[in-house]
DNA sequence: TACATAAATGCAATTTTGTTGCAAATAATA
DNA sequence: TATTATTTGCAACAAAATTGCATTTATGTA
C-alpha cells in the first residue's frame, strides 16, 4: 500500500513526503470523504495547519482529490478516481450525506442525471449532493 | 411590498423589526442567491455583523430561507417559497451559478430529478447545483 | 396610550478558519 | 555525496463566525 501511495505521488509529478504520504494514506483507509479539521485531528500535532491546507491544494491541482459541496457549507474532500487529470476533473458522480453518521460518501456508479435548464442557460458543470440514511446506520 | 414582508413575519411567529424587514426586503429585490457578505455591504453600518449572522439563522429555522451549497464553499441564501414550513424544507429545484456574473439563480421550475442509489441507502433530500453561463451573460 | 415583559440588537471579546513571507529542513538529481 | 529545488513549520496576520451581556426595541395587556 505504501508503495501505491509513492506511485500516485511520483504519477503526478510531485515529491514524495511525509505529510503528503501520511495525507494520502488517511484518504485511502477513510470510510468517506475528509474535511481540514478531520485530517488535523487525525495527524495532531505531526503535521502543520498550514501543510495541511497546502497538501490538499496541490492535491485538488492535480486532480487526486475533488472537493464536495455540503449544505451546511463545510468544505470536504474525497480521492478522485483514475480518469481524473490534471485540470480536468471528471467527479460527476453522486455525493451521499448520512444524518444519522455524518459520513460523506461518493457513489461512485450513481451519475448526477442532466436536467433540462430554462432557455438561455449553458450548463457546463453539475454537482448534486443527497441527503438521508446511508446503508451502514439503517 | 412592506406589508408583505410584515405579513410574513407575523406568519412565522417572528417579531418585526427594522433589521429582520431590511434583510427580507433585499431578499426580495434580489436579483439571484444573497451571501453573508452581500447583506453586509447593501445594508452598509447600518445593521450589525452579528444582527445579520442571527437574523439569518432565525429565517432558516423558519423556513423562510434556505442556504444553497456552492462548489466554493461559500455560504447563499434565498428565498423559500411557500411551501416550505418550519424544520421541513421543500427547496427541491436545481441552483444554477453563472461563471460569468457570478450569480447564483434559483430555478424554481426545474425540479432535482431521482436518483436511483445503491442498496441500503435512503434519502431524505436531493441538492443540485449547476453551473455554466445565465442566460443574461451569454 | 402607558406599562411590564419578553425579545432583539449592538458592542466587545474571543474563537475558528484561512493566508502569506521567510528561514530551516527535506527530497530529488547529478 | 554534494548541489539545487522543493517543502515544511513558524510567526504574524487577516477574515469569518460565535458568545455573553448590557441596552434597546417590540409586543401584549390593562
Amino acid at each position: 500500500m505504501g508503495e501505491n501511495i509513492r506511485e500516485l505521488l511520483k504519477k503526478n509529478h510531485l515529491s514524495v513526503t511525509d505529510s503528503r504520504v501520511q495525507i494520502l494514506d488517511l484518504f485511502y483507509h477513510a470510510p468517506g470523504a475528509l474535511a481540514h479539521a478531520d485530517i488535523e485531528k487525525k495527524t495532531s500535532d505531526k503535521i502543520d495547519r498550514v501543510t495541511i491546507y497546502r497538501t490538499l491544494q496541490t492535491f485538488e491541482e492535480k486532480g487526486m482529490i475533488h472537493t464536495i459541496p455540503t449544505s451546511d457549507n463545510s468544505v470536504k474532500y474525497a480521492l478522485c478516481k483514475d480518469h481524473c487529470a490534471e485540470g480536468h476533473h471528471h467527479d460527476n458522480h453522486v455525493h451521499f450525506i448520512c444524518n444519522h453518521c455524518s459520513k460523506t460518501i461518493c457513489l461512485d456508479d450513481v451519475l448526477v442525471p442532466e436536467v433540462k435548464l430554462p432557455k438561455g442557460f449553458a450548463p457546463l458543470q453539475s454537482n448534486m449532493v443527497v441527503t438521508g440514511i446511508c446503508n451502514e446506520c439503517r
